[in-house]
DNA sequence: GTAGGGTTAG
């Protein structure tokens, strides 16, 4: 240890926990042991109220407790203070673990500290919330009106509407905050009209007030209402704004929502810009999304986590790696909070972009997983065709996270089965969901079965298995069938599962897509020209393919048939030379092909041009050797592009790594991952 | 006290 004076020891170690507000755990730790060690370091209330502030500023709980733990003589306000000032950062159980910590040591407890742990609990719907109220009772705080309301507030974000009502019923003395409390509680259950009429009954209310009526209107669906009320609010704040369009949002209503947004001008706040956001994330316009954000920036608003969760969102779907990596980047440099939501994000948009490694790596690392999370990886496992690894992570957390499987958890294991036909493994997991989970099978499930079963060429036990399910089969079921009957070329079940899905969705004009493909197959001609004429009648509406590569943080698209890109004609040669090489490794096009596709308007252009080949193409001519190709394909791949893949991929010894409309292919040395089953 | 977030069969 050095001869330096304790009181300047002191100042610079303060200095250092005041000038940086993120430091590492093992700063943190070195300047913890310095001050065990320092009996004069020891007795600084300052430095120690200042090391506990940075312990909960870098949400190190570990650290603070032990810090607290080990002190000769207990500091009460140290405690007190840290408490008070940072509640927000931690999560409710860590606040709880504080709290006991100040119980053992005698600390007296105050009011307000009771209050701010009420908070937290509400905030996370925790159900610690119950055992402060116990404490409440025993301290006597019970004619405490803030500690009453928070309370009462605790219960109601958790549904416990119950418990809630008999607090507010129990109060002598009700105020607007109480009142607004118990309208929020009561519109969260669904109790509108008792709302309404304790909102009417006010003698005064606050912006609060009408912000929780517009909320209330807005969760019925009845936004018109909601609009009413916002229109006679004469106190509109950010929130009411907020609230109303949002409300818009979640009907779909996304252009009076943005009327709304633009009207707002520079009083936007991140609510506001998340709120959008995550509207346009639900009608899928992913990319909007992304440009929002980019002019969220531009405005200078501060990003949350809340916005990172949904631009993640839209990194998934849009299978953009980069951007989603550099969010990571964000998140970390900005030192955002990776709570479960924003952990799962991550996880979810590695999976979904095609990076397995780095999604595990976040999943291994968080501190605490839900439900979400699991289900993500077992999900992801199965999307890349790793179907061994979605049960070894199923069985788990099973046995060992304490956390149940849920109606999703069980979709991503079946999926993951059907992926890499796991047949009997398939049948196993669900035939146990209801009796050892709990868990009554859904369409989803039941659609899994039929895709499992159909994939395997066990097309009359999935058309049986259709056939004694307990709910009516869907689109989607007779669907997978159809596909699995194209896979193993049996025409004559294809016709009888074709007349299904039409008796179910005589408008679905892609369902004469498949039929007419089918008499074309039989050579049956005049059904053909029916079906054709039934086709352009409906005006059958035909998905083109489309596929994007990322080439230097920068996405490029290319649809099939389209020859606008500007390095067109290079890639044009390419293609042939490739096709060349391909022929002398010998490949041979459209062997096979013509049953596996489909999108079979698609093999009307010649296969050559598939999106995903020249978009393959474009990356082989604009990216460094050994780096790996990633696509993303809306439709699925043809089993011709497949195969040429698979070459191309030895050829130039590249990964090309192409998402599909269902699952990941990994290729490599002239094998996919998927192993020509999918 | 009031506004914004994640996984879902083909």
């Amino acid at each position: 240890m050095t001869s330096v004076a304790p009181s300047l020891h002191s100042d610079r170690l303060l200095r250092r926990l005041k000038n940086s507000p993120f430091l590492p755990l093992a700063v943190l730790h070195q300047i913890q042991a310095q001050i065990l060690t320092n009996a004069s370091l020891h007795n600084s209330t300052s430095l120690l109220s200042e090391f506990l502030s940075s312990c909960a500023r870098s949400r190190n709980l570990p650290a603070a407790c032990l810090l607290l733990k080990n002190l000769r003589s207990p500091i009460p306000s140290t405690l007190n203070h840290v408490l008070r000032s940072h509640a927000e950062s931690f999560s409710s159980q860590q606040i709880l673990v504080l709290y006991r910590e100040m119980v053992r040591q005698k600390i007296p407890q105050d009011r307000s500290i009771f209050t701010v742990m009420l908070r937290a609990c509400a905030h996370e719907a925790s159900s610690v919330g119950e055992s402060l109220h116990c404490q409440i009772l025993k301290l006597g705080f019970v004619s405490d009106l803030f500690l009453m309301t928070g309370l009462l507030d605790s219960y109601a974000k958790r549904g416990c509407l119950g418990p809630a009502e008999k607090l507010f019923d129990e109060m002598v003395e009700k105020d607007v905050v109480a009142c607004n409390a118990m309208i929020a509680a009561l519109s969260g259950n669904g109790r509108t009209e008792d709302a309404r009429k304790l909102f009417e009954g006010m003698p005064k209310k606050s912006s609060a007030s009408w912000n929780s009526m517009i909320t209330c209107y807005c969760k019925q669906g009845n936004v018109a209402l909601a609009r009413e009320i916002f229109d006679q609010n004469p106190v509109k704040d950010v929130v009411s704004w907020n609230a109303m369009i949002d409300g818009y949002c979640k009907i779909g209503q996304l252009r009076v929502a943005h009327q709304l947004f633009e009207r707002m001008g520079h009083a936007r706040n991140s609510v506001t810009w998340n709120t959008m956001m995550s509207g346009y994330l639900h009608q899928r316009e992913f990319g909007t999304a992304i440009s929002l954000f980019r002019e969220m920036q531009m405005e200078n608003v501060k990003p949350t986590e809340v916005t990172m969760v949904s631009l993640l969102s839209a990194c998934g779907h849009l299978g953009a790696l980069n951007t989603g990596r550099w969010i990571h980047a964000y998140i970390c440099n900005h030192h955002l909070n990776i709570d479960v939501v924003l952990g799962n994000s991550l996880i979810d948009m590695y999976f979904k972009c095609g990076n397995i490694e780095t999604a595990l790596e976040v999943f291994r690392g968080m501190p605490s997983k839900n439900v979400f999370c699991w289900n993500s990886v077992i999900a992801g496992f199965g999307m890349h065709g790793h179907g061994q690894k979605a049960i070894e992570v199923f069985l788990e957390m099973d046995t060992t996270s304490g956390i149940r499987p849920d109606e999703i958890t069980f979709v991503g294991l079946l999926s993951a089965c059907g992926h890499s036909g796991l047949i009997f493994e398939g049948k196993r997991y669900f035939s146990q969901m209801l009796g050892l989970y709990g868990i009554v099978p859904q369409i989803e499930h039941y659609g899994c079965m039929v895709d499992l079963l159909g994939r395997a060429g066990l097309l009359q036990e999935a058309l049986h298995f259709i056939e004694t399910m307990t709910i009516k089969p869907n689109c989607v079921v007779w669907g997978s069938l159809l596909r699995a009957c194209k896979i193993h070329k049996d025409t004559k079940t294809s016709e009888h599962v074709t007349r299904r899905l039409l008796e179910l969705d005589p408008n679905d004009g892609g369902n004469y897509v498949f039929l007419s493909n089918i008499y074309a197959l039989a050579k049956r001609w005049e059904d053909v020209d029916t079906c054709r004429a039934i086709m352009i009648e409906k005006g059958v509406h035909k998905v083109p393919g489309c596929s994007s590569v990322e080439v230097n943080n920068m996405v490029h698209e290319f649809v099939v048939g389209d020859t606008s890109h500007p390095q067109f004609e290079k890639i044009n040669i390419f293609l042939l030379e490739i096709e060349r090489e391909l022929r002398n490794l010998g490949y041979r096009p459209g062997t096979g092909s013509v049953l596996h596709d489909i999108e079979d308007e698609e093999k009307e252009n010649a296969v050559l041009y598939h999106s995903e080949r020249i978009a393959i193409a474009f990356g082989l001519i604009n990216t460094r050797k050994m780096e790996p190709i990633r696509v993303v394909k809306n439709l699925r791949v043809c089993s011709d592009c497949h195969e040429a893949i698979k070459f191309i991929a030895k050829l130039f010894k590249r990964e090309i790594i192409v998402r599909d409309r269902s699952r990941f292919h990994h290729f490599r040395d002239g094998s996919c991952s998927c192993q020509d089953y999918w």
